[in-house]
DNA sequence: ATTTACGTTTACGTTAACGTCAACTTAAGT
DNA sequence: ACTTAAGTTGACGTTAACGTAAACGTAAAT
């Protein structure tokens, strides 16, 4: 059912944030709920809108940004003037992306050694001292 | 050549941020590089750690962020008492990149579909008004 | 009727990560 | 000796992304 409707706090604690964030994504523009009322109203498209905010903030995007990302899959901005540079900006942002996954691989092999030379060091002392229970 | 100086405006220069950044980061104990008098003298380990947090903040952390994880490659922190809860900590900072890795690749989809959707329109654009040039 | 839960607006506070001067000092080149 | 280039410390300014608190409305439950 994509009808659905949601109160500000069922998406507050859906996404485990605060009502004021989902306010203020609403005072920056990101999202214009209906309103029944006073109260906001959302459906299932603002509550897509607010999956992709928190994404693109997870891979260090700032709002702008994500509204940015967000804009492009609206149909409204095709107006064919401007899709080269839509085209253009879609392709930057990929390759940041590409970059932000070497960066995070980069990452997770160093991890993966310090993990790895602290589990050695964790053996070597159960072995000179096998008191020390390892788990 | 691993002991190599290195002026503040060579770095600077060399990773595109401004001397301003970059005592930034020292007054924030993010790197300690000698003094020469009264100047401030790099070596390759100063280098490299800005290396990292450079890489760190183009995947959305934080300075914090940043010297937590540096701090994990470093020995002095080996004081086995905290190994376990140090593997735990590089346990966890994996998990949050292999999210970030997904979240990019979903992006990454989207943004694949929505660029060829515009190449779609406009190779459409351009067959009912040939004169507009495609490139 | 009034407590409780949920919602609203308005406004000021806060933290992170620098930018932007201003007012020097030091070293090198001419 | 003078200028120029590169560096220094301090202090205040700025932007983003909310947090926090005050003061109030509405609607269901006891």
């Amino acid at each position: 059912m994509p009808n659905k409707t949601y109160s500000i706090s069922d998406l507050a604690s859906e996404f485990g944030i605060t009502t004021r964030t989902i306010r203020f994504y609403e005072e920056k523009g990101l999202i214009s709920p209906l309103r029944e009322g006073q109260k906001r109203i959302y459906n299932s498209a603002d509550r897509v809108r607010i999956k992709l905010i928190l994404r693109g903030k997870r891979i260090g995007m700032t709002l702008q940004e994500c509204v940015d990302v967000i804009d492009m899959y609206d149909p409204e901005h095709n107006n064919a003037e401007q899709l080269h540079s839509l085209i253009t900006m879609v392709k930057e942002r990929r390759a940041q992306l590409e970059q932000q996954k070497q960066d995070i691989d980069d990452m997770l092999t160093g991890l993966v050694e310090v993990q790895s030379l602290c589990q050695q060091s964790l053996a070597n002392k159960s072995r000179h001292n096998p008191a020390t229970k390892p788990e």
